[in-house]
DNA sequence: ATATTAAGTTACTTTTTGTAATTACTGTAA
DNA sequence: TTACAGTAATTACAAAAAGTAACTTAATAT
């Protein structure tokens, strides 16, 4: 492979198609959540989560703070560069909705089923 | 999970997190592509530009056409519902130069030595 | 002591990837 | 007419990642 691809872009691409981080995003993108919360909101186990949380984190898309109350309670929110992402998700929804059929969500849920 | 994320948004963003399928968008969007020059434009094996561009034609982003030339020549190519997707990889490029470091990028790299 | 609650982590199975070798379908050359 | 060459795949198999459910930790209430 020749230097045809963007190194950033490939980066960037290699983030957001790491599998669940779309939900997350699109999840957080409506404010702070707790861990439960999202656990309750998207098709994701804990431990995913756990692990897409941690990665997020640790790429400065997500900020994590503890309130040791009880029980203790731990919020997961954007920083300014995951609030910065807010235009590929919004770009996302709108070929969703421009693009994808009813049939083809159908075909998706019966896929599931298999 | 409840009733929490639009449906359309979850297929869209279950295909576009299949790992390469972004990549793969990137290069078709610079235009008809045959299989063997994608496979040298990115960091993908056969077996699985394969299993994508099947997978994009059956979800009508990608066109495929067969010219019966010697030796055969086979072209892949974005329909409209793929040209549709311009402004999704538009974004991300954007985001990935704002906010992709290259500190980041080097980290990418020495990652995949290990 | 024991139970409760949130936020993970562990152990284990299934699915998906990556890599290399092989096939199928032409057509050209020896 | 057998052998070779150029594309575009496909197969076989080992390695990595994902999915599931049970378990752990830490603080506090009963």
């Amino acid at each position: 492979m020749e230097e045809i691809l963007c190194p950033r872009f490939e980066k960037a691409m290699g983030l957001l198609s790491t599998r669940w981080v779309g939900l997350i995003l699109f999840d957080l993108l409506k404010g702070t959540k707790r861990f439960s919360e999202m656990e309750a909101d998207l098709p994701i186990s804990g431990r995913l989560l756990s692990d897409r949380l941690k990665m997020l984190e640790k790429e400065g898309i997500v900020e994590r703070k503890i309130y040791s109350e009880f029980p203790v309670r731990i919020e997961y929110s954007l920083s300014d560069k995951g609030w910065a992402l807010e235009p590929v998700i919004r770009e996302i929804q709108n070929w969703a909705e421009g693009h994808i059929t009813k049939e083809e969500v159908e075909a998706e849920k019966s896929d599931k089923v298999k």
